[in-house]
RNA sequence: GGGACGGUAGCUCAGCUGGUAGAGCAAGGCCCUUUUAAGGCUUUGGUCCUGGGUUCGAGUCCCAGCCGUCCCA
């Protein structure tokens, strides 16, 4: 992918725009359009060639150049814009010098026409131009107009000639915008309050990972990109906010795949006086009221799978889904660590020294069970020695109250009951200290004003974590999270 | 981090066991007043990703690197 400066398509394009800039201004400001090609073609599409005669209708439009065909002395384009396309018909006889002018100009430019609309012989509504502008020189030539771009490196780093040529492209924005609202119109009606909580952090907290470290140079101290904004929010709901949620960016400082860019969108929300099975139903009502939304089916295609929402979602606790994938495991030693490093040993699995029964169990979860979550399946019960924000089960105190939620085999949410006990929470920091000193990378900090905050008392509540731009590609059969983000994370071209 | 695959004209792609670098579209010129991948004639366009190596000779083979895609961890 290298187009140098000096190729000749684009010198011919710099050399008509010096030509237009000797004339006089080349990139004008002043043409007012009244109408989208789409508004067009709606309202007169089904309006037949004699009436259009009979009942002139003059309309002016704008956009970008997508086929010329000059035919001597009278040409067709098409012109683009946000609303569709629509066809121009230009003739040497009614425009003199511009249409001369025209013959040079490119597929790319943006230009104004004014006119009437008629229909041609093949009974293409068009537009008859009786007045012809250039409003933008375009210098870089568009792909083969027939292919569009196969280059994925192009699509990604020059994500605005993707959008150019592919409709689908444009679509799948489009449909990211459209969930984004109906997230907020979800949350808003069940009373939720939206906030912005801040995204750089003394403490990165609220999530196992690794962060972007940056420095603030009036404080002259170290700070981080969010990891999650979790302690935020919940420091609201001890401020009174009982229904808050965010959706905006996390940053996590680890690898770039089909499902992971380093900075990511995730929707969090916590409510008071709930728990995490209330939860449950707000994922399964979240989930089938979109699909009928967007698809008005709550049975979608992903990337050849059928993907069925209609059913009541599965619920399956992790040592469940662990037997019932690797049915040879004894079920009575499954929080016996010994017993759990060999397993991890003969099937190749790695685990750190520190790791305890909880973290072996994730382990060989992630491993074995996971991609097996193809139909919407909660998968409860999750360790405490891994859940550090999690309230403990009361009956089951190796377990806590949380879930995560796949889909495809792939992780789009997580929640739980929220651990609102301050002095069980202050261990459990302790205890992630500790894992941190022994080098684990990934495990949490202190935060002592957090433990603080909930010694204020923090009612009972539940909060979950959902990943927009997964969600985006189920929803839009996406097999990259690339394809549902603008402007992924790329190495630097420059 | 490991593996597989890819990088050739502005775009999409050919290029066999090593032997003068190709097509379509786009672009320039000429013709053309109802086309829609318009058409006809014609011309131009290359750091074959980069750097080494083998060879009389490398787009092609070998090594290293860069960028990307997918899979695995």
């Amino acid at each position: 992918m290298s187009d140098n400066e000096d190729n000749h398509l684009i010198a011919e394009r710099r050399a008509k725009l010096a030509k237009l800039r000797e004339r006089g201004i080349a990139f004008p400001n002043d043409f007012r359009r009244d109408a989208l090609a789409a508004d067009i073609l709606n309202a007169y599409g089904a309006k037949s060639a004699a009436v259009l005669e009979a009942t002139p209708v003059r309309v002016k439009v704008a956009g970008r150049m997508r086929a010329k065909r000059v035919m001597g002395k009278a040409s067709f384009a098409k012109l683009e814009d946000s609303s569709g396309a629509i066809q121009v018909f230009l003739q040497q006889q009614a425009l003199g010098e511009v249409y001369d002018e025209f013959k040079t100009w490119d597929v790319g430019d943006v230009i104004g026409v004014e006119g009437t609309l008629f229909r041609t012989k093949t009974d293409e509504l068009s537009v008859r131009v009786e007045r012809l502008v250039l409003l933008t020189k375009s210098l870089r030539p568009l792909p083969d107009k027939w292919h569009g771009i196969a280059d994925t490196e192009m699509r990604y780093r020059r994500r605005y000639v993707d959008l150019i040529m592919n409709e689908e492209s444009r679509r799948v924005f489009e449909t990211r915008s459209r969930i984004v609202r109906y997230l907020r119109a979800f949350l808003d009606a069940r009373g939720f309050l939206e906030v912005e909580t801040p995204m750089l952090h003394p403490i990165p907290g609220g999530a196992a990972a690794r962060p972007f470290k940056t420095h603030h140079n009036a404080l002259d101290v170290q700070m981080y990109l969010r990891i999650a904004p979790e302690l935020y929010l919940k420091r609201l709901t001890v401020g009174g906010f009982e229904r808050v949620y965010e959706i905006n960016r996390n940053f996590r400082n680890e690898g770039v795949s089909t499902q992971h860019n380093p900075e990511f969108t995730m929707l969090e929300l916590y409510q008071a006086y709930a728990d995490y099975s209330d939860l449950m139903e707000m994922i399964e009502a979240l989930f089938q009221g979109l699909a009928d939304t967007l698809l008005g089916s709550r049975k979608l295609n992903y990337q050849g799978t059928e993907i069925d929402l209609s059913q009541s979602f599965a619920r399956r606790s992790i040592e469940d889904i662990i037997l019932a994938n690797t049915p040879d495991l004894d079920p009575m030693s499954l929080r016996d660590a010994a017993y759990l490093r060999r397993v991890c040993d003969y099937m190749k699995i790695p685990y750190k020294a520190g790791d305890g029964p909880g973290k072996l169990q994730i382990e060989i979860f992630e491993r074995t069970g996971e991609h097996t979550l193809v139909q919407p399946t909660f998968a409860y019960a999750y360790p405490a020695e891994v859940s550090p924000l999690s309230r403990r089960n009361d009956a089951d105190p190796f377990i806590t109250d949380r879930w995560e939620f796949f889909v495809g085999g792939r992780e789009l949410a997580n929640g739980f009951s929220e651990l609102n006990d301050a002095e069980d929470q202050a261990q459990r920091f302790k205890d992630q200290v500790e894992r941190k000193d022994a080098g684990d990378e990934e495990a949490m900090y202190y935060d002592a004003d957090y433990v603080r905050a909930l010694e204020y008392g923090m009612p009972p509540t539940a909060g979950l974590g959902l990943g927009v731009d997964r969600m985006v590609m189920l929803y839009t059969n996406s097999p990259s999270i690339r394809d549902v983000l603008l402007f992924p994370h790329m190495r630097p071209e420059f």
